[in-house]
DNA sequence: ATAGGGTTAG
C-alpha cells in the first residue's frame, strides 16, 4: 500500500486513521502542521491510545507538556488511560494527582487501572474515595473482580450496585453472566436474565452472548441456545459461544455441525472459533476433520496462535498421531505455560515418559513457569511409564519448591504410581492423609492396582469402600468381578452379579481403547451416544457378516489392549468387545504384528476364532504358549461365563 | 462533543 505524502495537510480523519493503525511517527510528523490548536486535545488522545509501548508514549507526554496541553483535564485523563493500559499506575496517580478539577472520568479511569492491573487493594480505597460513582464504575467493579477469580465478591457488588438504585446496562450485564458462569450458580442467573428481559437489553448481542454461555456453561444447554436463537442476528461471539458450548456439555458432534454451517452461510471463523472446533476434534479423535480444520486455520492465518497450536498438539496425540503433535510443538520456541503442558500431556499419554521429562527440564532452566496443570501432566507421564522415582520427585518439587496445592486428580497419579509399582499401602495411607477429599476415581484407581499386584485381600477391603461411596457405580462392580475372575472364583463373581441385579446397577458399556491404522481411537461399545457409535456399528455389522458366512458363532473375538512391553495383548472379553475387537484386527495395518500372548485363557473356540481372524485379515497371528493356560469349566471356556 | 465499564477459547 502506498504511504500518503507526508508532507501534506492532513484531514482529522486521516490523522486518527494512522493513529489507530500504529503508524504513529508518520502521524506525529503530519497534523501538527496547520491543525487548529483547539483540535490538539483530541489528537492527542488519538495518540496516546495509539502508543503500544512506554517509551514512545513517554515521548509524547513530553511533548503535550512542552506544548501545554498536559495541563488540559481531557488530555491528562486519556494520558492516564493509556498509561493505565500499559501498566504504569505509578504514572497514572501522578496525573491524577495534579489534575485540578477531576470528573468522574478521571476516578473512573484510574479506578479502572488498579483494577485491570489486579491491584485490588488500591482499587478498593480509590473506590471508597470516590465522590460520585456512576454505571461505568460500578461496571468496572463487577468485571474486575470476575476477571481476577473473585466471582463469589463480583456477584456481591452486582446485588449492592442494585440495592443502590443503580440501573446495570448493557455494558456490565455481560460480566455478571460471566461470573455466574464460572459460580455454576444458574439460580443467580435465571434471576439475572429476568431483570434482563424486564429492562429489555435481552436482545444486546453482548448479554445475549454472556447471558447464553451462563446457561451452557451450568449444563443446560438447550436454554443456552434458545438465548441465543433470541438475538436479532449471529456475531461470531454468539456462533463460538454455540460451539464451545456444545463441545463442554458433550456434543462435539453438534459443535462441529454449526462449525460447517458457519462456513456455509459466510461467517468468518476467528482464533476463538479454531480453538473450540479443534477441541471437538481432539474429543471425537477425528483426525480427518481435524487435519481439515488445521488446513483452515492455515488459511485464516491464526494456525500460529499459542491457544490454536496448544488445541492442535492436544488433537493430533488423542488421534495418536505424536509426530505430528511434535510438529506443530517444535514450531514454537515461545515460554507459554499450557502449549509446553499439552506437549508434556501428549508424551505422557503415548507412554513417553522420559520425553516429557526433558521438555519440563526446559521448563525448570527458565523456558516457563510450571503451573498445576504443567505437573498434572507430567505426574500423568510417570505413571504411564512406570517412572516412579521421577514421579515422586516431580510430586516433592510441586508441592515443595512451587507450593502449588495438589488437586485430586494429582493425587490420584500419585496413588496410580505407587499401585503400579507395588506400593499399596503407601498408596492407601497417601489416600487417607492428603487434605482433599477422596473422590471414587482415587478409590478406583487403587483397587485397580489392587487388580494389577494380584493382592485379592485388600481388593476386596477397597471395593466394599468404593461400592459404599457410590452404590449405582457399575465400573467398581466390573472391576470386583474382574478381580474375583483373576482369582478364578466364579462363585464370588456371580455373587458380584446378583447384588447388582438387586441393587438395579446396570453395567456400563465398556470402553476399549484400540489402535487403529496408527491412531488410538476410544471407543464405548454398544454405547448408543458415543459421537462414533455408528461409524463402529457400521463395522461391526459388517464383521458379523463376514463371520456368519464363514459359519462361525459372532461372539467369537478379542480385546486388544494396549501393554507395557511393545507386544499387543489379546485377552478374552464380554461379547460386544469381543467383536470391537474384530473390528480392530480388520483395519489394522499391513505389518503391525498381532501376537496373542500367552497369560490367556483360551479354549478351542477361540483358537478357532484367532485362526478365523488371520483368515479374514489374510494375516499371521503368532499365538505364544497358550496351552499352560487353558481354563475350563463344565466342559467350556471361561469366557462364556465372563458377563 | 470527546473519554470510562462488556461477551466467546487453550
Amino acid at each position: 500500500m502506498a504511504r500518503p505524502a507526508l508532507n501534506t495537510l492532513a484531514t482529522k480523519d486521516e490523522f486518527v486513521r494512522l493513529c489507530a493503525s500504529g503508524r504513529l511517527k508518520d502521524a506525529l510528523r503530519r497534523p501538527f502542521r496547520g491543525v487548529l490548536w483547539s483540535d490538539a486535545a483530541r489528537l492527542f488522545s488519538h495518540l496516546f491510545r495509539a502508543c503500544r509501548a512506554l517509551r514512545p508514549l513517554r515521548q509524547l507526554h513530553a511533548f503535550a507538556a512542552t506544548s501545554g496541553a498536559a495541563t488540559d483535564r481531557f488530555t491528562a485523563n486519556h494520558l492516564m488511560l493509556a498509561y493505565a493500559d500499559l501498566g504504569d499506575l505509578t504514572v497514572a496517580r501522578d496525573l491524577f494527582d495534579r489534575i485540578s478539577r477531576r470528573n468522574v472520568m478521571s476516578w473512573n479511569i484510574l479506578f479502572g487501572g488498579y483494577i485491570k492491573n489486579g491491584d485490588l487493594g488500591s482499587a478498593r480505597k480509590l473506590f471508597e474515595e470516590m465522590p460520585e460513582r456512576n454505571v461505568a464504575t460500578w461496571n468496572a467493579m463487577v468485571a474486575g473482580l470476575t476477571n481476577l477469580g473473585f466471582n463469589e465478591e463480583s456477584l456481591g457488588f452486582f446485588l449492592e450496585m442494585r440495592r443502590e438504585g443503580m440501573h446495570p446496562d448493557e455494558f456490565g450485564l455481560g460480566s455478571v453472566f460471566r461470573c455466574c458462569a464460572g459460580l455454576r450458580d444458574v439460580v443467580s442467573g435465571r434471576q439475572v436474565h429476568a431483570y434482563v428481559v424486564r429492562s429489555g437489553l435481552d436482545r444486546d448481542m453482548c448479554v445475549g452472548s454472556s447471558l447464553a454461555h451462563m446457561y451452557m456453561r451450568c449444563g443446560c444447554l438447550q436454554e443456552g441456545e434458545a438465548v441465543l436463537r433470541m438475538l436479532p442476528s449471529l456475531s461470531i461471539v454468539s456462533c463460538n459461544t454455540i460451539i464451545a458450548g456444545r463441545t463442554q456439555n458433550g456434543d462435539s458432534e453438534g459443535a462441529l455441525e454449526y462449525f460447517c454451517m458457519m462456513r456455509g452461510i459466510g461467517v468468518a471463523a476467528d482464533v476463538v472459533t479454531f480453538v473450540s472446533a479443534i477441541s471437538s476434534c481432539s474429543d471425537l479423535a477425528a483426525l480427518a476433520q481435524g487435519q481439515q480444520i488445521h488446513g483452515q486455520a492455515i488459511k485464516a492465518g491464526v494456525d500460529k496462535f499459542v491457544p490454536v497450536m496448544t488445541c492442535l498438539v492436544h488433537m493430533y496425540s488423542r488421534c495418536g498421531c505424536l509426530s505430528d503433535s511434535e510438529r506443530v510443538f517444535f514450531g514454537y520456541c515461545g515460554s507459554d505455560t499450557f502449549l509446553l503442558s499439552a506437549m508434556i500431556s501428549a508424551y505422557g499419554f503415548h507412554g513417553h515418559g522420559q520425553k516429557a521429562i526433558e521438555l519440563f527440564k526446559q521448563m525448570l532452566n527458565g523456558r516457563a513457569e510450571p503451573s498445576d496443570v504443567t505437573f498434572l501432566a507430567l505426574l500423568y507421564a510417570c505413571s504411564h511409564s512406570g517412572l516412579k522415582e521421577e514421579g515422586m520427585d516431580c510430586f516433592e518439587l510441586m508441592t515443595k519448591t512451587y507450593g502449588l496445592q495438589p488437586s485430586v486428580k494429582h493425587y490420584t497419579c500419585v496413588v496410580d504410581l505407587l499401585g503400579r509399582s507395588g506400593c499399596l499401602d503407601e498408596a492407601e495411607a497417601l489416600i487417607l492423609s492428603m487434605p482433599v477429599t477422596p473422590d471414587g476415581v482415587i478409590w478406583k484407581t487403587l483397587l485397580s492396582a489392587c487388580k494389577t499386584q494380584k493382592n485379592f485381600d485388600m481388593a476386596e477391603r477397597i471395593a466394599k469402600r468404593v461400592i459404599e461411596l457410590d452404590p449405582h457405580d457399575s465400573a467398581s462392580y466390573v472391576l470386583l468381578s474382574n478381580i474375583r475372575a483373576t482369582s478364578r472364583r466364579w462363585g464370588d463373581v456371580s455373587e458380584v452379579r446378583k447384588a447388582m441385579r438387586e441393587k438395579n446397577v446396570r453395567k456400563e458399556p465398556g470402553v476399549s481403547w484400540v489402535e487403529l491404522k496408527g491412531q488410538i481411537h476410544q471407543f464405548c461399545t454398544g454405547d448408543e451416544s458415543h459421537p462414533r457409535q455408528k461409524e463402529i456399528d457400521e463395522c461391526l455389522k459388517e464383521m458379523m457378516a463376514k463371520i456368519r458366512q464363514c459359519g462361525y458363532s459372532p461372539n467369537m473375538g478379542m480385546v486388544l489392549h494396549d501393554m507395557e512391553d511393545e507386544e499387543k495383548e489379546v485377552s478374552l472379553s464380554h461379547h460386544s468387545e469381543k467383536l470391537a475387537i474384530a473390528f480392530a484386527f480388520l483395519s489394522l495395518p499391513e505389518g503391525v504384528p498381532i501376537r496373542v500372548m500367552k497369560n490367556l485363557r483360551v479354549c478351542d473356540d477361540c483358537h478357532a476364532a484367532i485362526k478365523f481372524m488371520s483368515q479374514v485379515t489374510g494375516r499371521e497371528i503368532v499365538v505364544r504358549d497358550v496351552s499352560r493356560f487353558h481354563h475350563f469349566k463344565d466342559g467350556r471356556c471361561s469366557c462364556r461365563d465372563y458377563w
